[in-house]
DNA sequence: ACCTGAACACCGTTCAAGT
DNA sequence: ACCTGAACACCGTTCAAGT
């Protein structure tokens, strides 16, 4: 009875089952702190106090690991999605909130993002952790539910969905990706031009997407 | 004299002044048949017949070389985009065409594309290569261009160039990351529809950024 | 100037051994 | 069942030495 004497009333709830979701929450930090390209899993180790040999008692590899991770990004992305549906009623209101809350969730979590997205391995590893497309697949529903009722408002042009929805994903994801490997100021330095700031830029793209880049009064 | 008795009749330029070049191009050769993370320097330098020291005779590290392969990354996409435009001379059809020539690019360079964009370190390289700068830059003036002689034509609605210019990027870019990622059958699978194949989802996205996704009816 | 070979630090992974 | 310590293969990088 010596051992871990007060291990239920203070937090050590490590070495007793939850080294699991320690590696894992410890991962989400050490990635936005390192980077991705600097993180290792044997610096994951140590920080959480264990061998470097630990993390494999719960997982395959580090792609695993990684993948853990992931599905942890794709319910925090989840929750970005929602309260933007929760804080607005007006459709159309809606999807440019939703857009830009899916924009903050990649800037404010580049590495992680990155790691959701550009993962190497990670295709491969989706077979392998359904969880991984099911979470990846509710935050794809949200966007398609709410263009849904914005076709159903008469703010959408009638057509397949899951098209749209693919348009409107790609186009958010492209935003993502080129603000947080800094291409922005690139693309504003390139010409002569200014974009304004990031969030007009991102704003603008959302809305050219809703009405269209074209003329109006063109055929 | 009897140092290399045939090296300027035969190939072997090797170690008289092209290994550089023959590193890079023996890179992206080695970039989409291993992948990115399998990209070894060892690997490469083994391939090109030197010890696994030399090239740090023409580069000073891992990523100056893969800064260089990005480079030829660029010009590569420039070609693409070139032609395009020579193809095409309707501004609607040079749109559309770009967008999709854009897309080919990436789907059939993937680990080539994959480095030019999430490249981890190439944010801090582009400072030290300002070619990475300079073929990024041409590619963007490309794109506005196009959406100039679009808008002189009447066909584009007013507005600033750098603004559309960034939307289209981001879209082309999103879609290239999205397929290359195995994240389009995901979208048709997510829900319950199918979009049909990957070309015409590129093609109704371009169109969707192009005449809008919301009803025209609407104000 | 350009390349080689040995060496160093570091990492992912494995495994026998501990508890 | 879960963790440790040593070991292995591999990689990026450095450097004295060769040509």
């Amino acid at each position: 009875m010596k051992s871990c004497p007060v291990a239920s009333l203070v937090k050590r709830t490590y070495h007793h089952g939850d080294l699991r979701n320690a590696l894992v929450s410890e991962a989400l930090k050490l990635l936005e702190e390192q980077g991705a390209a600097e993180f290792t899993l044997r610096d994951l180790a140590s920080r959480v106090g264990v061998s470097h040999a630990a993390p494999y008692s719960h997982f395959e590899d580090k792609t695993a690991l990684l993948a853990a991770v992931a599905v942890e990004g794709f319910h925090k992305l989840g929750a970005y999605l929602e309260q933007a549906v929760q804080e607005n009623s007006d459709p159309t209101e809606q999807y440019v909130r939703m857009g830009e809350a899916y924009v903050r969730f990649g800037t404010e979590n580049p590495a992680l993002y990155n790691l959701m997205f550009t993962g190497k391995e990670l295709p491969e590893q989706r077979d392998k952790f359904p969880e991984l497309n099911e979470a990846g697949s509710a935050a794809f529903g949200m966007l398609t539910g709410m263009l849904g009722r914005m076709q159903q408002s008469g703010f959408l042009r009638e057509g397949n969905l899951d098209g749209f929805g693919f348009a409107v994903w790609a186009l958010v994801h492209g935003l993502v990706s080129l603000i947080i490997t800094g291409r922005v100021e690139c693309a504003g330095d390139c010409v002569d031009g200014e974009i304004g700031t990031t969030e007009e830029a991102v704003r603008a793209s959302l809305l050219g997407m809703l009405h269209g880049l074209k003329n109006p009064l063109t055929a």
